[in-house]
DNA sequence: TCTGAAATTAATACCGC
DNA sequence: GCGGTATTAATTTCAGA
């Protein structure tokens, strides 16, 4: 169940480069292929890996606006907060979405292309929402950094 | 140099599963496996796939707790910014941080385990850095939705 | 659990279309 | 550009330490 410290550096490799073959994995954690393998297989079946993605540039397919949404809700119903999530999980600009605790309700990590793209985002799917009461968008300016890899230690 | 629908569903499948074999990802787009290779490696030298990434799940490594911090700067100094972008570069704990129009500076997304962790975070980490004036934290109390998949259009 | 070799499967370069 | 084939390289299984 517990990780051992080549199962750790399994994970930061591959957090770094996906697709590292299995072959050049094992000579980094210093093991032969085989047993890399079925550590890579574990990790995999119980989750510690929950999948494999490329990592697209989002200026170059035209989303490279990123903004933070902040929503806050009209009433704290069963139904609103089913519907929110709901519209929000299909809609594909919406990368991430969090209940935090304090003012606002929930906070939405957005990918559009400009303004005009983040305008549209917001009239025509956020306010269409029933149960969105105010929105608060924090636009990035810059992005200073940006990983994927969570620290494992 | 552009997209045409191929490349945009190639992009698509990738970003949903970055390990699949180059064969399956050929038969997925209709293309025999030369080519969908062509057009893939196309992809990655011209930037759009700009990496591929094992995706950890953070509840079992032990980074559970997901906190957006907003931090102010006392003064927006050349040194300043460079200081704490420098300093937020190399915490591994710092998943993203964006220079954010708007009331405050910066927008943390950051990964600890848990609220002691998140103390850590902001005493020993964050408060130490010059120039950092104030700090607010939204804590995720639940992650609706969650993708590292950019729409491609 | 590891190693190392064998069998299977995939990636990739080349050529004809 | 695509598709098919040949070659090369990788993955994966399995026997044995």
């Amino acid at each position: 169940m517990a990780l051992d410290s080549i199962d750790k550096e399994i994970l930061r490799i591959l957090q770094r480069d996906g697709r590292l073959s299995n072959r050049d994995l094992a000579a980094a954690v210093g093991l032969s292929a085989a047993p890399c393998l079925r550590r890579v297989q574990r990790l995999e079946e119980q989750g510690y890996i929950s999948g494999y993605a490329a990592l697209v540039d989002r200026d170059l397919v035209g989303r490279g606006l990123t903004v933070f949404v902040t929503v806050r809700l009209a009433q704290h119903t069963k139904h609103a907060i089913e519907r929110f999530e709901a519209e929000v999980g299909k809609d594909p600009a919406v990368l991430e979405c969090h209940w935090t605790a304090g003012e606002t309700d929930y906070l939405l990590k957005v990918a559009v292309a400009d303004l005009p793209g983040l305008d549209r985002f917001l009239l025509d799917r956020m306010t269409r929402i029933p149960g969105v009461a105010t929105l608060q968008s924090g636009i990035a300016i810059r992005t200073v950094k940006h990983t994927t890899a969570v620290p494992v230690d």
